[in-house]
Formats: C-alpha cells, sequence, structure tokens
RNA sequence: GACCCUUUCAUCUAGUGGCCAAGGAUAUUGCGUUUUCAUCGCAAAAACAAAGGUUCAAAUCCUUUAGGGGUCGCCA
C-alpha cells in the first residue's frame, strides 16, 4: 500500500512548485491504489492565517486534486507531541538545554568565523548539575555523534552526511511547543506513509528526521527529493517572476489539466510524450523517473499546452469554463459553430472570450490603420452592393457554405477579387483585419446583424 | 565560509558503455495550406560545462576544475 501526503503550512498561497510536489505525490497513491493525505503544518501559531488554508484548499479543489480522508492539523495534535518528548526525555534519549539565546547566537558568530558549519556544541547534553536561573529550557534529541547518516533517496540516489553535520536539535521550544522536524516525523510516521515526496529543500531535514525516527523505533517511509523549480533565468522563481501563485493561473485564462501537464512534465518524463491526460498521468508516473536536476519554468510551453487543452476541449464543457471569464454563451443557439470558429485562435480562455466578443458584440471601434486599407476607393459601394445581395438572396442562410456561396457569385458577378470584399467585410463585421472566417462570422451573427453592421459602416462612412 | 545536491540544443527533456557524427517537444526562422489572422503540415538552425583518466569503445564510469541550487533557527 503506498500512501503519500502534502503538507503545506498555512502561511501564503498555493506555489506551483508546491503543486507539483503534491501532484506527484497524488499521482503516485492514485497509481497505486493508495491514499493520498493532507497535513496542516500550523505549529507555529503566529503565522498561520485562515485565509491561506483556505486557499491552498481552493487551488486544490480548482485543479481538481482530492484527498483522502479528513485533513491533519498539526496544532490539534500537541498533546501526541508531548507524550512522545516525554517518553524522549525519560529513555534519555532527549535532554533539557538551558543555553540562552545570546550564549547561542554567540557560539555561532564563532563557528561562523572559523569557517565551521554552524551547530549546537551539545555542552548541555550530559549535563547533571543545577541548572541556571531564569532560564526556560528546550528540549533537544539525541543526535549520533560518530559515523555517518545514510539514506537511499528515490531521486537522487544515496546521500551520505557525516553525523558531526546533525546537532542535537530542539524537539521541543521553551513552552514546551513542538518543532517542525521534531512533528514531521512522528506524524508521517503515525500517519502511515510509505512514501514522502517533498521538494529538495528538505533533503538537510531528513538526517534530522530520521534522528527521530530512530529515537522513537518507527519504520522509515521512502524518500524522494524534487529539485525546484527556477524561472526563466534559471535564479530561485520569485514573486517578481509573475504569476507564482496557483490561482492566478486561473485569473489569467489557464485549463487546470494544462497547469498539471505542464508541472507534470518539469522535472519528470516518460521518454517523448508531451500531452498527458490526468489519467495517463496516473497510470504512468513513476518517481524513479523523476530528475535529479533542478528545471526552469518556461511560460511558452505552458501556453503551448492551453492552447491545446483549448483546442480539444468539448464545446459545452468550453463553456462552462467560459462562464467564469464573463462570457454567456451556453444558450446560443450557434454554439458548436462559435467555438469551432474562435477556439484555434486562443492560447488562453481570456483571449477566447476576447474572440467570442469580438464577434457578438457590434464594433464600436474599427482599428485605425486596418480601416484605412480596407475602407478606401470603392469599398463602400462594394459593402452596399452586397447588403443589396444579402437582402435579395433567395436561398436559405444559416450555414457557413451558404454564406460562401453568396461570397462566391458575388465577386463572380462584379468581376472583383475575393480582397476587394473580404477586407473591408472584415473591418466592418470585427473593427480588425483579422480573425475568424468570414463565412463562420455571419453565420453566427446572421443576416440582420451582418446587414446592421455594415450599414453602421457605411453610415459612418457617408457623412 | 562549511556541508549536501546538480550540470545534454535558448527552454522542458530522451539517453543507464556500442543502437548517438545525440532523438522528441516548445520557442525561433523558412516554405506550404488558409481571401486575413490563427490552426495545421513540412523543413532548417540549435546541445553532451571544461580538462584529465578507465576502456577496443564514454553523453553514459572515475578524478579535478568551473557554473547553478539547497541547507546551516526555540521557521516550516
Amino acid at each position: 500500500m503506498i500512501t503519500t501526503r502534502f503538507a503545506p503550512s498555512p502561511t501564503g498561497y498555493l506555489h506551483i512548485g508546491g503543486l507539483r510536489t503534491a501532484l506527484f505525490s497524488w499521482l503516485w497513491a492514485k497509481k497505486n491504489e493508495g491514499e493520498f493525505l493532507l497535513r496542516i503544518e500550523d505549529t507555529d501559531l503566529s503565522r498561520n492565517s485562515d485565509e491561506a488554508l483556505e486557499a491552498i484548499l481552493k487551488a486544490f479543489d480548482w485543479v481538481g486534486m482530492s484527498y483522502n480522508g479528513e485533513a491533519i492539523y498539526q496544532s490539534k495534535r500537541f498533546d501526541i507531541y508531548a507524550k512522545y518528548v516525554e517518553q524522549l526525555l525519560k529513555e534519555g534519549k532527549a535532554y533539557r538545554c538551558y543555553m540562552s539565546k545570546e550564549e547561542l547566537s554567540t557560539l555561532r558568530e564563532e563557528q561562523m568565523s572559523k569557517g565551521e558549519r554552524t551547530r549546537y556544541d551539545g555542552r548541555y547534553r550530559n549535563f547533571k548539575g543545577t541548572p541556571p536561573e531564569g532560564i526556560e529550557p528546550v528540549i533537544r534529541i539525541k543526535a549520533p555523534t560518530e559515523g555517518n547518516i545514510i539514506f537511499n533517496d528515490g531521486v537522487k540516489g544515496e546521500i551520505c552526511i557525516a553525523a558531526t553535520e546533525v546537532d542535537d536539535f530542539v524537539i521541543a521550544r521553551a513552552g514546551g511547543v513542538p518543532t517542525y522536524n521534531f512533528v514531521v516525523a512522528i506524524d508521517d510516521a503515525l500517519m502511515g506513509l510509505s512514501d514522502v515526496i517533498r521538494g529538495d529543500d528538505h533533503l538537510y531535514n531528513t538526517p534530522k528526521q530520521m534522528v527521530v525516527y530512530e529515537a522513537l523505533g518507527f519504520k522509515l517511509p521512502n524518500f524522494y527529493h524534487v529539485a525546484m523549480i527556477n524561472n526563466e533565468q534559471g535564479k530561485k522563481l520569485s514573486k517578481r517572476d509573475g504569476a507564482t501563485d496557483v490561482m492566478e493561473y486561473k485569473a489569467l485564462g489557464y485549463l487546470p489539466e494544462a497547469l498539471l501537464n505542464f508541472l507534470v512534465r518539469l522535472g519528470w518524463s516518460h521518454g517523448d510524450q508531451e500531452i498527458f491526460s490526468i489519467d495517463e498521468m496516473i497510470e504512468l508516473f513513476d518517481p524513479k523517473n523523476i530528475n535529479k536536476s533542478s528545471s526552469n519554468y518556461n511560460l511558452d510551453k505552458l501556453l503551448w499546452l492551453n492552447a491545446h487543452y483549448i483546442k480539444n476541449m468539448p464545446n459545452e464543457k468550453l463553456a462552462l469554463h467560459l462562464k467564469e471569464y464573463g462570457v454567456e454563451v451556453e444558450e446560443h443557439d450557434k454554439l458548436e459553430l462559435l467555438l469551432d470558429a474562435t477556439k484555434e485562435r486562443g492560447k488562453t480562455l481570456v483571449e477566447l472570450a476576447n474572440q467570442i466578443n469580438l464577434i457578438l458584440t457590434t464594433p464600436t471601434e474599427y482599428d485605425a490603420k486596418a480601416s484605412k486599407k480596407a475602407f478606401k476607393g470603392e469599398a463602400m459601394n462594394i459593402l452596399s452592393d452586397f447588403v443589396t445581395m444579402l437582402q435579395t438572396w433567395d436561398k436559405p442562410l444559416h450555414t457557413p457554405p451558404e454564406y460562401h456561396e453568396v461570397i462566391e457569385k458575388f465577386v463572380a458577378d462584379k468581376e472583383i477579387g475575393f480582397g476587394k470584399i473580404g477586407q473591408p467585410l472584415r473591418v466592418t463585421l470585427l473593427g480588425s483585419m483579422t480573425g475568424s472566417g468570414l463565412d463562420e462570422i455571419m453565420a453566427i451573427i446572421g443576416v440582420e446583424e451582418t446587414v446592421h453592421r455594415i450599414e453602421k459602416v457605411i453610415k459612418l462612412h457617408t457623412l
């Protein structure tokens, strides 16, 4: 049985890097028909916020990832942690340390100046005397003092860290609140995790957590440390790099399936395959194919994927998404035609919404460059004649081919090139020189609106 | 500074000693399709960080150097 988890701390929005590790964990659990659990790391009372937690849950919901059972809150488990602190104290595997913060920082400065990695020197490890007055002690765990701490990372291979690099770290603060590395190890063990997939910024926490596992006699899970996502310049992703909040991608018009496909290919691959449906990801994901090195975030690829998913999405479903972007077309009688005519022209739902609005609303502005080019010479007469032909047309006018026939007949009768009517008509209908096919546009808006738009232009240009 | 991780086209990546004078994808450029734009199709350009080894044979193994990242909290 594979059990994985995502363990965010509710101090901000869900970051795309966090979403990727969550995705990897989720996929691995799903693939093995195991469980994916959610744990909220809120042991730091002062930094938590309800809004942050809500934002994280909302982002999970948006991408369609769900977790098994109830979310676990560490803040509600303090009694459990306290019990284990007691146990370790009793067994002599942990001890009270009365070092003041001033003493600690002096020690660090000394070590730093000697060019050493800073760490606690163990001065209270075997302390038997009378504790100093006025100091509320912290609890430290006894870490091994010699040898190496070795574990086999599922991504990076064997990791070997000298025991001297791991100090007797604090497991309970003055006041008794337990610390991160202590509670993570306990919860991961108690929640029955088989596989811990996390960012490689946690690599150095692993030996510390192993000390806790060892002291408490817990079974070690498999660890996988996934390298970071950097910005396009290869530097650490920061707010200045644009969207790092998952929900921002929704606002920008990205489909969740595109974002997940993008993220799953950042640091993971399955041969040459680029497009993965959610089901395929679940079927094919395996942490053994996770890359060792960090990867750069690349907006072009995400955009391409998003365009791909828009193009291939059934129109009904697309219409549902579009509602979130202020476009109500579900009830439109030409829905299929409208979306088929526009969805290849929008890389994001925002762009697609604009394309649709361009067709659905009578233009109020006409692109200056386009109209200068299109509305010259005989253009108004040609448009006027075209109106006449539309109004006297005696065959049905509903589909694009039917409109196409009108235009064909028109250019044949007039003995003019397609461009003579095409350019002015396009600018007339859309206000711009580029966009969907004329036949489609007319079929969508109908004869009446077509005529209306042409007459509006003629009126503007004959005053 | 110390410790740990990492290094294939601009970017994401395939590649586990011979199938590699390195493959795919995005972006770029060109051509074609399209009355426009977009889509689509075809083509081009583009990389094994460097130096030493090991081997009949190295992108793949080893060493060193250089670059990038992470960690060194009574934060998580």
